[in-house]
DNA sequence: TCCTTCTATGTCAGAAATGACATAGTGGGC
DNA sequence: GCCCACTATGTCATTTCTGACATAGAAGGA
């Protein structure tokens, strides 16, 4: 019954919600903002457009385009937005996390706590960077707050899960220094 | 020059370093508690297993084995523990996160906010169940912190990394459930 | 003029990852 | 006595994902 896509055929979905596109364009949203918490290349998109396609969840009219092909300008279908609509509160099961700098940490007690210590400011400053990023774009959303059944509510919903993402992994790579700093220390002059 | 070895192989390495086991053995932390930031079926660490051997990396002896095959007991090679050593301190590219609750909450604004809020009541709930386990452990370990050297660190520091993190989870679904009853009730009696 | 970037489509090879299948002894509960 | 879970190895088909290759016009800067 329910139409089996991928979780990027949905991320597509949720693009072309917002505004018709093409694949092109669905790849530079991809990119960014939705970069942050999903991903896909330009092939990937074009290969998931034609399935979603095939599936009946997606249409798309031509027009001239640059290239030897002609350009595709998506929509999402009745059936699609249904389908969309259906999957957005389905319970995803547990995160299985990907982290690769947790899991240098957990091998961490083997390597140089100089080294390590230059490791976590560098990633420390990525995450104040986006921190600060995010938190004037919020400062901008809190003024005017989108009403829910808006797009921006989407959006606002989705920079508040960022916002206090970059907060603890600023705070925890600040601890980590910190602790670092301690094993150098004491690694120099043990009591 | 640096052996080119998936990130996997290294979680493989990191779980050696701290003691010799069987695939069987390396799985069963791959699950926990490597799990929660990394993860890989057996039949995927059987196959890096042979390629991690084939680069030099990891060495085995062999006993009897309960099924067809021998038991292989698997340990890290000096040119392993180097190479895994070489790894920690290279700084990971900036996080592709993977997260499909951020994805459904970026297409929420399309669908019905009962729905919604049921759904992150049980992600709150799956969150606040991991934080009270994570708290729990970190008061063991906070009373004899682990010194730098020894594998204890790693795990304390991996696990600094979770509490925090299921903290901001928590957090932010508490205030995506205040945002969506607010949302309701305004639904309800607009003024 | 030339070079790069942006627009726009796609294919293809290969790597990474999942889940099912296959085999087989030991130990414990019902 | 039977069935299940645990230990332990592996293969295989399929899916997913990445990165490179291929094509080509338009716009803008050096």
């Amino acid at each position: 019954m329910t139409a089996t896509t991928s979780t990027l055929g949905f991320a597509i979905l949720a693009v072309l919600a917002r505004a018709d596109s093409t694949g092109y364009e669905i790849a530079g949203r991809m990119r960014h903002p939705i970069g942050r918490f999903w991903t896909a290349g330009h092939s990937q998109i074009h290969a998931d457009l034609q399935r979603l396609r095939a599936a009946g969840l997606v249409e798309y009219v031509t027009a001239a385009g640059p290239g030897p092909q002609e350009k595709k300008v998506y929509s999402v279908t009745p059936e699609g937005l249904g389908a969309l609509r259906d999957w957005v509160t389905e319970p995803p099961r547990p995160q299985p996390e990907r982290d690769e700098l947790v899991l240098k940490t957990y091998a961490a007690w083997l390597a140089d706590p100089a080294r390590l210590i230059e490791m976590f400011r560098t990633a420390l400053r990525h995450h104040e960077e986006r921190l600060a990023e995010y938190e004037s774009t919020w400062a901008a959303v809190e003024e005017a707050p989108p009403a829910f059944g808006t797009s921006g509510f989407g959006n606002m919903a989705a920079l508040r899960c960022g916002l206090t993402y970059e907060r603890h992994r600023a705070e925890w790579c600040r601890w980590m220094i910190d602790q670092l700093l301690r094993a150098q220390s004491d690694g120099e002059h043990p009591a």
